[in-house]
DNA sequence: GACTTGTTAGGACGGTTGTCCTATTTCCTG
DNA sequence: CAGGAAATAGGACAACCGTCCTAACAAGTC
C-alpha cells in the first residue's frame, strides 16, 4: 500500500470534515489536526480557505464521474443505473441521517455565505442531471428526459433532507420503494 | 401604526439575517446594525447567541401554527388545504430560489454546527407533519395518513433544494402540479 | 426635584479565525 | 558528500467573534 500525498490527505479530511460540520464552521486548525500537519505546513499546501474548497469539489466532482461511469459500464440497462443512483439513499442512510446530502448541504450553505464557488458546487448537480437525462434519453425518452432527471433528483434530496429531520429509517425505504415504482411506470408508459 | 419594540425587531432583522446568511454566519454586530441598535443595547435583550436563535425558532414556529390554524378555519376541504401547504412553493419561489426552505435549511445547519436547539428546530417540521396528517385523516386515509404527510414534505423540500441550485421557475411550477396530481390521485382512491 | 426602574450606548476582554513569515528538517540530485 | 529544492513546524499578525461591564439616558412615581 503506497503512502498518501499529505496533499491528498489534506483534501480528504477536509472533504469529511466540510460535510460533517459544513465549510464555514471548518478551521484550518480543524483540518491540520485530522491529518495531524501544523498549519504552516496547510498554508504551504493551500493558500486560502478557498483554495481547498475548491479542491475539494474538484475531488467530489471526479468521484462522482467516476461512480457514474461504473455504472454505465456494468453493463446494465438504463432503468437499473437509474436505480443504482435511487439506492444511493439506502446505502448511504446512516451518514445521510447524520449530515445530509453532501452536494445539497454544501450548495445550500455557499448560497448563504455568497460564495464565489457556488456556481462550482452546484455544477456536481449538474452532473447528476446530466447523467440521468442520458438514461432516460436510452430509455427512449427523448422529449421530457431531463424534467424526469430533474424529477428524480428532487426526489432523492427531499428524502434526504427529511431524513436528516426524523432519522427515520422505515421512511427511506418507503419514499425510495416509491421514487423505484415511478421509475417503474415511467418505464411501462414507454414500452407501449 | 403601532412601534414595534425593539426586541421585536431584534427578533424579525435576526429571523431575514438567519434565513438569508445562515445562523452561524450571522454575527451580533450584523443583527445590531440591521435594527440599528448599540451591541450593548442588544445585549440587554439577548444574552447569548443561543438565547436569540431560541427566540427566532419560536416565532416561526407560531406563524407557522398560524398559518396553518388559519388556513382550516377557512373552511375549505382537507384537500384544498395540502393544496394550499404545495402552493407556498409558487408564492415564495423569489424567496425560495434564493435562500431555500427556511426550515429545511436551518435544520441542516444547527445540525452540523451540532447545536442544542436542533430539536426544536426539527419541531417545526413535526407541526407540519402533524397538520399534513390530519389533512390526510379528514379525508378518510387514517391507516397510511402519516406516510402521505411525509411524503408531501419530502416532495417540497426536493423542490426547494433543487429551485436554489438551479433558479428555474419551469421547474417549480412543473413539480409543483405533479405534486398536485399525486394529491388528486390519493383523493381519488378515497373516494372509491 | 429626588429616586427607581427599564433601556440604550460604547467600549473592554479573551478567544478564535484566516493569513502570513521565518526557521528547520527532509529528500533528491549531481 | 555538498547543495538546493521541497516539505514541515511553529509562531506572529490583525481582524473578528461572543460576551460582559459600566456609564448615561428616559420615563414615571413619590
Amino acid at each position: 500500500m503506497t503512502e498518501k500525498s499529505t496533499r491528498d490527505n489534506i483534501v480528504e479530511a477536509a472533504h469529511q470534515l466540510f460535510y460533517e460540520k459544513g465549510f464555514d464552521h471548518t478551521s484550518f486548525a480543524d483540518i491540520a489536526d485530522a491529518v495531524n500537519i501544523s498549519r504552516g505546513n496547510f498554508y504551504y499546501h493551500f493558500k486560502t480557505k478557498d483554495d481547498i474548497l475548491k479542491a475539494v469539489i474538484d475531488q467530489r466532482m471526479a468521484a462522482t464521474r467516476d461512480m457514474l461511469d461504473a455504472w454505465e459500464k456494468e453493463g446494465n440497462t438504463p432503468k437499473e443505473r437509474i436505480r443504482c443512483f435511487i439506492e444511493i439513499m439506502i446505502n448511504n442512510r446512516a451518514k445521510i441521517k447524520k449530515h445530509g446530502c453532501p452536494v445539497g448541504t454544501l450548495t445550500s450553505e455557499l448560497a448563504k455565505l455568497g460564495h464565489p464557488a457556488l456556481g462550482e458546487a452546484n455544477e456536481i448537480f449538474t452532473v447528476f442531471r446530466d447523467w440521468l437525462r442520458r438514461q432516460f434519453e436510452q430509455m427512449g425518452r427523448t422529449k421530457d428526459a431531463d424534467e424526469l432527471a430533474l424529477h428524480v433528483l428532487a426526489g432523492s434530496q427531499g428524502i434526504a433532507t427529511l431524513a436528516s429531520a426524523f432519522r427515520d429509517d422505515k421512511f427511506i425505504k418507503r419514499e425510495v420503494e416509491a421514487l423505484g415504482d415511478w421509475l417503474d411506470a415511467v418505464a411501462s408508459e414507454t414500452d407501449a
